[in-house]
DNA sequence: GGTTTGACCATAA
DNA sequence: CTTATGGCCAAAC
């Protein structure tokens, strides 16, 4: 069988991903991806944050892969995460990039039922 | 129901 | 350092 990893609701599996990264930690669009199953999905994970309409999602705790804020066309965006971080307590660089090694969390794969 | 649109990553040159 | 390319798809319009 095609192990189709990205499926209908798998913006939802993003969002719970995100969500079970704790303050003063952060994550990855690469490492979501890997965690859901593939980490070619990494695009979807941007597309679903770009879609994102839950305030409840904390959105901001992801960055890519080089530590760094993306925004693309709308830099607001980015401004506002970044003093979202700050506000978590995390550190910045004077280019604007966080000390990945650090506070990467470590994503849990999938919790399937025990 | 087809078209547009998106916040990525790794690799190569 | 920059630029280009291939990989991947759902949701909004």
């Amino acid at each position: 069988m095609a192990e189709r990893v990205v499926t209908s609701g798998f913006h939802q599996r993003v969002y719970a991903m995100v969500c079970q990264v704790p303050a003063g930690r952060v994550t990855t669009y690469g490492d979501i991806a890997a965690a859901l199953g593939s980490p070619r999905v990494a695009r979807h994970v941007g597309w679903a944050l770009s879609s994102l309409r839950d305030p409840d999602v904390p959105w901001h705790r992801v960055v890519n892969a080089k530590g760094t804020i993306s925004v693309r066309g709308d830099t607001r965006r980015g401004t506002l995460q970044r003093a979202r971080l700050e506000a978590e307590g995390v550190p910045f660089d004077s280019r604007g990039r966080l000390p990945l090694d650090h506070l990467r969390f470590t994503l849990t794969p999938l919790e399937v039922a025990p």
